[in-house]
DNA sequence: GCTATCGATGATTTCGATTACATCAGAGCG
DNA sequence: CGCTCTGATGTAATCGAAATCATCGATAGC
């Protein structure tokens, strides 16, 4: 591959015009300008990304990690990212943490080696060394939450009020008629499950509901929909609505429902979380809670670009509108 | 952040040392090793990825383009391909090109760019830079297809028998009984597509049922599912079962029918293609054919990383198994 | 007509790590 | 005792581009 040294000989000019040539194309006269394009384009030169990034210190890149990116929620966030990165010429580094510690902590290392300018995690946890990295740095760190807001990490974030459309949700079902109200949640060490079951219970307590709620905890699977919710619908005192914390969650509900033979929504209703792609083609369409997914991928990049650009100074928790969805999955209880 | 040479001094060695103790930590004394981590521990140093990238002309990473990242096919095939890159010491660089040639260029420049050691591409098109590259080159490029094999193509690739998997299960819906069949495609220009067709027509006219077929071109999309499958309901002569060649489609197949009043498996039989996580829980429970979709990306890049320490020397195009997974979708026609 | 200024370009240093080569001390051997 | 060899470490060149500073010619202003 040749070098902008190679360029520069055939071109006959210095490196330092070649150089211009791309980032200050303004300084450089046309008719040199083009002497100097026509030998890379003779030559087929690309710059060098490790010589410029070396120079530079900068990639380009934006890391994100992402606890399953063959979830369709994450996947797509992971594509507003993606489209906002682009965009803005920056390119994704995607980890998988596959919900495992020692690959957070390896995407960590990653970053602490540089390479990446910034991290946008979707996770819940942020690994030691970034955690004393935002310490040390404050709200410049380049370093920014998706979807999992929590007071205490002290990262810029994008997210919707889950609390909120938790409660709405619940507020939702007990307006339909509903009393008793199973709730499958996601593991509660996440805040995007704890506040979500915050909502709940205020809004049960409003109504007086509290003892008549059922929890279980789940992990967002589609499998954990399915076992979790067959062990409340199994119960004595069943309930007549679940409210999954994920649409996987829920098209597992789905089938625990019709393995009992069961039917949505006429003996059971079912809410979920999130309206992936599929919620709406589901059978019985699927209630849900619509989260602006691209939008959060967007505005997360948007957060951190401001702090790479240093336009950051303060903290911003961005909440974005999210929106029930009411298809065919929920209805009335039966008489 | 430290650089080498601030441990070095810390340490009061060379700069050659530390670098030693990384790279080949069996060259340096016990004592002076254990220096040079107490100086790497307390300056928290991390070695610079640009500067060392810029020396060894590697990066440790694989670019991953993909037409569609939030497609639940390719995130399962890039969850393969991450968990196989990661433990071999590579990071992935993920690249949703869109299905637009534009972002596939942009992303073929930064490969150009050096920005990656090798690149695995999972649609079907590969630019002209890149082709040259392989022209020039030979089997040693270090690019790898996944998914849509093309001889022409000229580059290693892991994929299923498409064609032989598409005749299988027109030959299962005709010894179910079916004659009329419809046939919901993606574009035709993807391999993934076009070996399919083959393989179908190849089945029905082996069964002297080629005239009998409907084929109708849709793109892989659930919502081309609806239309398309739609379509071919709405015919004269309607079919009684129906292929499409992915399951999302198969997903809005399964709309349309129900939008007219129809029923799967009683009226209309349906399978899909892929097996996608969902496919298990929709309802009915979706025939399918199976890949392993994993296991595919694990090839992809065993097969990259042959050819990267430069063990490869021919073409390798690597046909992993597929299944046909028969489940509640299907049933023989209605009397 | 002389100098200050500016625009265009060149020479050179720099980024931080790796690595070929040099050096040096001590062990082994005749 | 001196020489060679080996193991441990240091010295310095190198990777390729960017950026600072220097240079040079032309232009404008007085």
């Amino acid at each position: 591959m040749a070098t902008i040294q190679d360029v520069a000989r055939d071109a006959g000019v210095s490196t330092a015009t070649v150089s211009r040539v791309f980032s200050a194309p303004e300084l450089v006269l046309e008719a040199t300008r083009s002497k100097v394009m026509e030998a890379v384009n003779r030559l087929g030169y690309e710059p060098n990304f490790a010589a410029r990034s070396l120079r530079t210190l900068r990639t380009e890149k934006i890391l994100v990690t992402v606890p399953d990116i063959s979830n369709p929620f994450f996947s797509q966030v992971i594509r507003g990212v993606e489209e906002a990165a682009m965009a803005a010429g920056y390119s994704v580094l995607l980890g998988d943490t596959r919900h495992e510690e020692a690959r957070e902590e390896q995407y960590a290392a990653m970053f602490r080696r540089k390479e990446a300018d910034g991290l946008i995690f979707l996770g819940h946890r942020l690994p030691n060394v970034l955690a004393d990295m935002v310490a040390a740095k404050g709200p410049r760190t380049p370093i920014v939450n998706g979807c999992e807001f929590r007071p205490g990490l002290a990262v810029s974030s994008a997210h919707i009020d889950n609390e909120r459309a938790a409660a709405e949700v619940m507020t939702y079902l007990y307006g339909l008629g509903h009393t008793r109200i199973g709730v499958v949640t996601g593991p509660l060490a996440s805040p995007i499950s704890s506040d979500r079951l915050t909502g709940v219970l205020a809004a049960a307590q409003r109504q007086g509901r509290a003892s008549a709620l059922r929890i279980s905890v789940g992990d967002f699977s589609i499998e954990s929909g399915v076992r979790q919710t067959g062990e409340l619908l199994d119960e004595p005192g069943r309930p007549t609505a679940i409210f999954c914390f994920s649409d996987e969650m829920a098209m597992g509900a789905l089938e625990a429902i019709r393995q009992r033979g069961l039917r949505c929504p006429d003996d059971i209703s079912l809410v979920g979380f999130d309206d992936i792609r599929f919620a709406q083609y589901l059978n019985p369409k699927l209630t849900t809670v619509s989260q602006p997914m691209e939008q959060i991928g967007h505005e997360v990049v948007r957060l951190l670009l401001d702090i790479l650009a240093d336009r950051a100074s303060a903290l911003q928790n961005v909440t974005l509108p999210h929106r029930l969805v009411v298809r065919e999955s929920t209805a009335p209880p039966p008489a």
